[in-house]
DNA sequence: ATTGCAAATGATAATCATTATCATTATTAT
DNA sequence: ATAATAATGATAATGATTATCATTTGCAAT
């Protein structure tokens, strides 16, 4: 089983990318990072190490991370784009609470291949699929009432 | 049954706020449209019958319709928010082909079930979700071998 | 080492859908 | 009619992301 670096470093090999400081410590810094992580928030952290760094730069990175296979995004619709491990990560999808916003990810193996027997029904190949499911969670609810 | 027509304007009663003729206007061309719309497409539209009618209006007026239940977002994650008709227009889930963006609404009552088991599994109440089937139509698939 | 070249970076400007602001106009209540 | 309130349209602002571009860096061939 490969380490992270490696499939970070062969992914740059084949497309003919320069391993550089830069997209070392950025990709470092994000794999220490077990939740979802924003640009921003990574550009933040990341700039504590080397304040010289530029949030383009961070932006730049992360995409080649979610190319090499190593991160996913996630879109929970606020108009700003989290990142997640995908590797040794296995897929999930995520229950969302509109109360605190704290968020968990969920698996239902049932699910997933009943999805995938909906899209051929129509004569689709699914390749992926979002599924945010929304609600309160149980904190959230006993405050409420 | 009530009409559309009626359900926005007891909306409007109850807010307190005025039924106008750029209101009008825009909800009965959001109902002659059956497929999502974007808030520009719309607006195009509506410029016809009403030159003078500003886009912002229409972005007020849809944020509206929504509140009163007769349109639904739709967030196909391309920056651009769509609408939908939410009135005798049974909740579904939408299937979108990665090469032409052909969009299909989908609906399976098991699926439905599990999301809220799961999300009941995790101590949630599930308000709603948002499940995006992403793949490849029939047409594409040929087009591409 | 030196030169030449492709790639990477950081600063900054541009993008673009959506929101906020605000002066003007329209509607309602008194 | 008058005052109060809401609605509209024009325009500016927002904010995350992307594009641009001058400068720097890494690498290869001489
Ligand atoms: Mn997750
Ligand atoms: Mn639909
Ligand atoms: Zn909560
Ligand atoms: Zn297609």
């Amino acid at each position: 089983m490969k380490s992270e670096k490696e499939i970070f470093d062969n992914y740059l090999i084949k497309k003919n990318l320069r391993e550089t400081p830069q997209r070392g410590l950025i990709l470092d810094t994000f794999l220490k990072h077990e939740e979802h992580i924003s640009a921003e928030q990574l550009y933040d952290i990341v700039k504590k190490r080397d304040p010289s760094l530029g949030q383009a730069t961070v932006y730049r990175v992360l995409k080649l991370i979610v190319e090499a296979g190593l991160a996913r995004e996630v879109d929970l619709g606020d108009g700003v784009m989290r990142y997640e491990h995908n590797y040794n990560h296995p897929h999930h999808d995520h229950l969302v609470c509109r109360g605190c916003g704290k968020t968990i990810g969920v698996f239902d193996s049932v699910i997933e291949e009943l999805q995938k027997r909906v899209a051929e029904s129509y004569g689709f190949e699914l390749t992926d699929h979002e599924m945010y499911l929304y609600g309160f969670c149980e904190n959230c609810r006993k405050r409420k009432q």
